[in-house]
DNA sequence: CATAAATCTTTACGCGAGTAAAATATAAAT
DNA sequence: ATTTATATTTTACTCGCGTAAAGATTTATG
């Protein structure tokens, strides 16, 4: 930056302050670093930048599955807000792994985020090491709830999504059942069941729960071997499932069609499924999938401007605030 | 450091030199040192260690698109082997955007990366930026050849893979015709493609490709859009159909279902549906999908060998060595 | 036990910036 | 043309660690 100053003609914190705020210098000034920096592209090293910060332009996001293109996608969505912002992003995935989440929040310490948006993995979450986090950067959560923990959680209104799906369900057929896992690793997952049973019961039907065994966040897999199994056994005592979530669903579909059932509204359909999220791949499941959409650009954009306001105000928040988006129904063909 | 050193009574170069290699210090104090970081868990300021540094132990990781699951899964196996070499990787996905892909590049560059691993975009890369990069670093190239840059590639061998699939078609059913994009943005699928005209030719048949419009990565979308007008058009000289990626098939086989095409090897099935990758989804499509398998775990690891190797040894390499890992026949439903 | 080899301590400097304080220059307002 | 407010330059110190050199200490070897 010594050479870069001098070349340009300017003084070296005054070019310093540029790359701080462009805007924070005269006019004129600016414009003769940025002609100098045409002509040697000079960038200040980011560490030397970094040292001295008590905080960085670093923030981190954690989401607990990468491989799931739910979280791809919302993950891209936080990327490019988090970098117009003016910020760098640094993308991990806990790959469903409670150590991994616990190893990727102490690499982001390292590196002294201004602030980290998190999706915890939920029910495997180390609790005590998420709040021990959450105190030395600003923290927002999203998509899966642990209570208390982070200055803030955004996500998506299980409670008026499941009734709207178990709503409609009901409206065009045999009311549903539900199939989930047994111990579902996300806490989405509870506030669906119980509105579901909630929900059921408030119109006059009967709830009934497929709790299959599995673990991990292999949902796919566990649909399959678990549909599977309980279209065998004839198990099921309605023509309508709703899934807990659309991967779920996924596994289900494959197992009625290797079964040989025709899923969908129309005659001739032996089932009618249905999933939650709008996953992007449910439109492309034979049949294609009905469900409750997720409003995950909202989510993201809402998750960002809420860590930027954080990072902005110096004080933390009075209170732990709480934001949900309500889901689409979305028809298609299984349903 | 200083104060750390203090307390636990070596003196800070000693206590710099054991974070650098545990092992270069001798045991007596390395236990000293160890018993001090139990009480004080201290950890050296990962920007100061890295000012001085002509790189750093970070390897940079760049995909084409992150939403795909094939892509994760294989940034997933890459990350770990990364981390157990004792660095420390960095994932970036270029969203299919070759400006995006600059801007990754760019990023890297800063962070002064020891080694780089990427999977280019393809056609749409800016080869001369991308070129200009791997004279900063040491990079490996996978996935998607891009001629003559990077110090190595490790891949799929697609020759192979595609007369294995072709041939498998022609023995089981009829010739198969060849579905893909008309301007594939990858390089594969043009390798794809010419094996699959001169398998064809070579077992007496005539080759017959359909190739369809569309940009982007959103293949499954342009499965689906093109699959249905081929099916409804009537224009299909074949019951065969392979197709160039999983993806695309995975859209053609929802498009059948929706055009009521049963698809499949047993009587009663209209269509034949294949794919190439092995794609995470395959399994769980209606009915699964007959691919050929990317041997991605080998693919990840020889990478990241190769990286490492690279890395170790401060000469460039003579030549550019190139890996091709066979692919293998998947039979599931579909074909 | 003497000697050599390996480690460690001390001292000192450098990396590439951020930043504070005082002096100076420039632009805007009177 | 002055005064005033704002921006810039100079100077100097800081961050946390890598690293080199010289001297002191420990460990291994004969």
């Amino acid at each position: 930056m010594e050479d870069f100053a001098a070349v340009s003609g300017i003084s070296r914190p005054t070019v310093s302050k540029y790359f701080n705020d462009p805007g924070s210098v005269r006019k004129s000034t600016r414009e003769r670093i940025e002609a100098a920096l045409e002509r040697y592209d000079f960038r200040p090293n980011i560490y030397a930048v970094n040292q001295n910060r008590r905080l960085t332009k670093n923030v981190g996001v954690v989401v607990p599955y990468l491989a799931d293109p739910f979280f791809a996608e919302i993950a891209r969505n936080i990327e490019r807000l988090v970098i117009e912002a003016g910020y760098r992003p640094i993308l991990l995935s806990s790959h469903g792994n409670p150590a991994q989440e616990i190893d990727n929040l102490d690499s982001l310490r390292q590196i002294k985020p201004a602030g980290v948006l998190i999706a915890p993995l939920g029910r495997s979450s180390d609790k005590s090491a998420v709040a021990a986090f959450c105190k030395d950067a600003p923290t927002v959560h999203f998509d899966s709830n642990i209570e208390g923990l982070g200055e803030a959680f955004i996500g998506h209104n299980n409670t008026q999504a499941t009734e709207l799906i178990v709503e409609y369900l009901c409206r065009t057929g045999e009311p549903p059942v539900f199939f989930e896992m047994r111990l579902p690793p996300n806490p989405n997952a509870i506030k669906r069941r119980n509105t579901y049973v909630a929900t059921m019961n408030r119109l006059g039907h009967d709830p009934h729960l497929i709790q299959v065994p599995g673990d991990g966040w292999e949902f796919e897999e566990i649909g399959f071997r678990e549909g599977t199994r309980v279209i065998a056994t004839h198990s099921l005592p309605s023509n309508t499932i709703l899934c807990s979530n659309d991967r779920l669903a996924i596994g289900l579909l494959s197992a009625a069609y290797e079964a040989g059932l025709r899923v969908g509204l129309g005659a001739g359909c032996a089932l009618r499924v249905a999933g939650h999220d709008d996953h992007p791949f449910a439109r492309y499941t034979s049949p294609t999938l009905t469900t409750v959409a997720q409003d995950y650009g909202r989510i993201a954009r809402k998750s960002v401007e809420t860590l930027l306001k954080l990072i902005d105000s110096d004080a933390p928040p009075t209170r732990r605030e709480t934001t949900l988006f309500d889901g689409t129904l979305i028809m298609r063909g299984s349903a």
